[in-house]
DNA sequence: TTTTTTCCGTAACTATAGGTACGAAAATAT
DNA sequence: ATATTTTCGTACCTATAGTTACGGAAAAAA
C-alpha cells in the first residue's frame, strides 16, 4: 500500500503502463488469452519486453492485470445491472440487452474475456486463477442476491438459489461462445430470452 | 478409397495406429487439445516422432483424426439418444442422465473434447476445424429433427425449432464447462432439469 | 562534476513445439 | 546372394515463447 517513495529521482519511466495494459486487454479478448505473445504486445506498444517483465513481473502478473482491468470494464457494469433495484423482467432485459450488444458497432472484440479465461485456466498461472476465482464468485454472489430479491417479489419460479445462479452463468458463458462463433445477433437474443424467461413465471414473449 | 496394394513387402509396420490415436484422445481429453505435445504422445506410446507423421501427416491430420475418433465414442451415442423415437420427456431425461454420467467411475475424463476443440478453434488446423463445423452440424440437425418430432406430438413449448436446438447445444457445453470446472455432478443435474424441462410444457418436477 | 539512483533496451538464454533428413533395418522378390 | 521395397527412429532443424544479464542513459543530489 506504499505511495511512491521517491517520486522524481533517477531516469524518467518511459513505459506506459496504461497503454501496455489497454492493447494487452484487446489483444487477449480479440485472439484469446493465451495466444497473444508477450514480444507482440511490445511490438504494438513499442515497449521493451524488460520493460513490461519490470512492470508486471511476468505473464502471469501482466494476465492477472489485464483481468482485472477486464473486470472493471466489463464484469461491474454487467453486476451493476444484475443487482439493481429494478423489476425482475426488466433486469433480465437488461441482462440480455448487455450480452447482445453489437460489438462491432462498440469497437470491442466478440466473445468475453472472462470465460475465455476460464475454459482455459489450465493453461494461466497462479495469480491470474485466483482472480478468476474471486471474478467468478463475486458475479455468482450478484446473481445470487439479485434472485433472492426477485423471490422475495413472488417474480422468480421455485428453484434453489445457487442452481439459478448457476444457471445464469452457463447461459451467459454460451451467449458469448455462441458471439465468437458468428451466431448472429438476433439469433444469441432470442435464444436468452427463451432461456432466461423460463426462470420467471409465464414470460415468453420475444419479439421478431 | 485403395486398400493396401501390397499387403506384405518391405519392412513391416510397428507403429500401432489404434493406440496413438486412443492415447492421444485420452490426453486432449484429459488435458485440452493444445496442451499436449506430439513428443509427449510419443513417449506414452513409444512411437517415435517420424511414425506419428508418417501416420497422420501433421498435428492437424491427428487431431482431426482424433475428433473423429472421439465423434464415434461419445457424441454418436448422444445423436442416437436423441433421435431414438420416445417421449421428449424421456429424451431429455436420457440426455440429462448421459450428460452428467460419473466420468471418474467410467474411467473417462471431464469435460468434453468436442466442446473445448470448439472453443479453441482458432489454435487448430483447417481439417480440424472442418472436421468440427461437420460435427456440429450433425449434432444440431439431430436437435432439429427431434425437435420438430416433438413439436408434432404436441410436448415442445411454441418456439422456433433452430433457436431451440442452439439453445440445447448450449446447455450441452455449458454443462461440460461446469463439469470441468469442478461443479459437483447432481448441481449440474439440476441446472440441466431446470434449463432443458423449460423447454416442454410445464414439465419443471425435480427430485433431491 | 561526480555520485547515486532509477529506469532503459539490446541481445542473449532456455525450453518447448512442430516438423524432417537420412541412413539403417526388415521384409519380399529375383 | 542381391536388389527392391517399405518402414524405422536418432538426431537435427526452425520457430517461438517466456525470461533475464548487463551495460548504458537520464535525472536529481552531493
Amino acid at each position: 500500500m506504499d505511495q511512491k517513495p521517491s517520486p522524481t529521482r533517477g531516469r524518467p519511466k518511459l513505459l506506459d503502463r496504461e497503454q501496455v495494459l489497454q492493447t494487452a486487454l484487446i489483444e487477449y479478448w480479440a485472439k484469446g488469452p493465451t495466444n497473444v505473445s508477450i514480444g507482440e504486445i511490445c511490438k504494438q506498444t513499442g515497449a521493451s519486453k524488460p520493460g513490461v517483465y519490470r512492470e508486471f513481473g511476468s505473464d502471469d502478473g501482466l494476465k492477472s492485470n489485464v483481468l482485472e482491468a477486464y473486470r472493471s470494464f466489463v464484469i461491474q457494469p454487467l453486476i451493476d445491472i444484475i443487482v439493481k433495484d429494478q423489476p425482475a423482467a426488466e433486469t433480465i432485459d437488461a441482462i440480455i440487452g448487455f450480452m447482445t450488444q453489437d460489438r462491432t458497432a462498440l469497437g470491442i472484440p466478440d466473445g468475453c474475456l472472462f470465460v475465455m479465461m476460464r475454459a482455459q485456466s489450465e493453461h494461466l498461472g497462479p495469480s491470474t486463477c485466483d482472480k478468476l476465482n474471486k471474478v467468478r464468485h463475486d458475479l455468482l454472489a450478484a446473481y445470487s442476491a439479485w434472485i433472492e430479491r426477485a423471490k422475495l417479489h413472488g417474480e422468480f419460479i421455485d428453484i434453489p438459489t445457487d442452481i439459478a445462479a448457476l444457471l445464469l452463468d452457463m447461459q451467459h458463458g454460451g451467449a458469448m461462445r455462441m458471439q465468437r462463433e458468428g451466431v448472429p445477433r438476433e439469433t444469441i437474443e432470442s435464444v436468452l430470452r427463451f432461456a432466461l424467461g423460463a426462470l420467471m413465471f409465464r414470460d415468453n414473449a420475444i419479439r421478431p
